[in-house]
DNA sequence: TCCATACAAAACAATTTGTTCTATAAATAG
DNA sequence: CTATTTATAGAACAAATTGTTTTGTATGGA
């Protein structure tokens, strides 16, 4: 990749991010992405098609860094066995989101954010799949798979949300248990 | 209210509804909408500020008579003791959403109906406050109330939006079982 | 050094928005 | 039934936004 197609990425990246942390996705402009940037209306629309695609992106990046730190890896054994809450990878997933206190968190607690919250969802999704064995297993025999993995996944993002709306003032581990209290 | 104000509102609301389930809402212009709802542009802008406005009118109209509908009355004692699931008023919200097979199901399979489901979260919201006694009370020793009601409201609206999309082929009794079971 | 190409700048048509005007039709009051 | 009020249609309007196109520049990679 040209090292200016990477600079023009990074300046967009940037300034859509910060962007997002003042207004919602909807309410911004191209405009006010490539003033900020500092870019040519013509270069944004080299390398985004829309707007959506531009989020879509930003998040693509965001989550697989995300959930790559906290997945374990086929050498990793750290995970494999730990089926228990104060070392689950949902706990661990909580801390990295508490740690990375940058614009990632603002997302969340935003209005007008469903395309994100959807992009994370989705990774989150693979995730919940992956650990299932964690959760009451009895559950699965009256309740369809797809209904129990989809309920597992907003529970966990509605308990983030509500823990952000809440000024965080809990730790992560407290958000831990309630999520799997829920659950 | 003038007879001419009511009929404009009334083919407006109408012309709206119809596009809700054709397209979603921000891709949805006040053109389209006057144009089929046959009324000048200064008329719409006259009736509601902003295409914003007239979903929370039209959503408020909805959710009253549903919520209204559903909810005991104080002279009403159907519901009063009535906290097993087989009679309990999500039930009847359930089979309620289940019988008006109009335009509002769409509304909440569909993407970018963020503001919809927001409106209707806040209705059913209270609808939980009312009825928390149904639902295990030795969470509350752990879990903060408010997560606990925000819970519950969400897993209901979730439970509605994996059933319509799975194209309703449960009972709204099935679909009671499965929310009870999820909370 | 040379060539390809990413870029800036500007102009552009097409949509959409929200406002304002006038004349007309309809509703309501008396 | 008449008079007055008022909602509406229709049109025109400025402003903002979108996505495309063109031309010249300068930067990167070979």
């Amino acid at each position: 990749m040209d090292r200016r197609q990477r600079k023009t990425r990074a300046a967009i990246f940037q300034a859509f991010t910060e962007l997002l942390s003042e207004k919602s996705f909807d309410k911004m402009t191209v405009e006010e992405i490539i003033k900020r940037a500092d870019v040519g209306r013509a270069t944004f629309y080299a390398h985004f098609e829309t707007r959506e695609y531009l989020l879509k992106e930003l998040c693509h990046e965001l989550f697989c860094h995300i959930f790559d730190a906290v997945s374990p890896t086929p050498s990793d054994h750290r995970h494999i066995f730990a089926c228990e809450e104060h070392d689950s990878v949902f706990l661990h997933l909580i801390k990295h989101l508490e740690k990375n206190d940058n614009h990632v968190l603002k997302l969340f607690a935003g209005k007008n954010n469903e395309l994100f919250l959807g992009y994370f969802k989705r990774g989150l999704r693979e995730l919940v799949k992956a650990n299932l064995s964690m959760f009451a297993r009895r559950k699965s025999d009256f309740l369809p798979e797809d209904l129990w993995i989809t309920h597992i996944t907003s529970t966990f993002v509605e308990t983030i949300r509500w823990w952000i709306d809440n000024g965080k003032q809990e730790s992560a581990e407290s958000v831990a248990e309630y999520f799997f209290g829920l659950v």
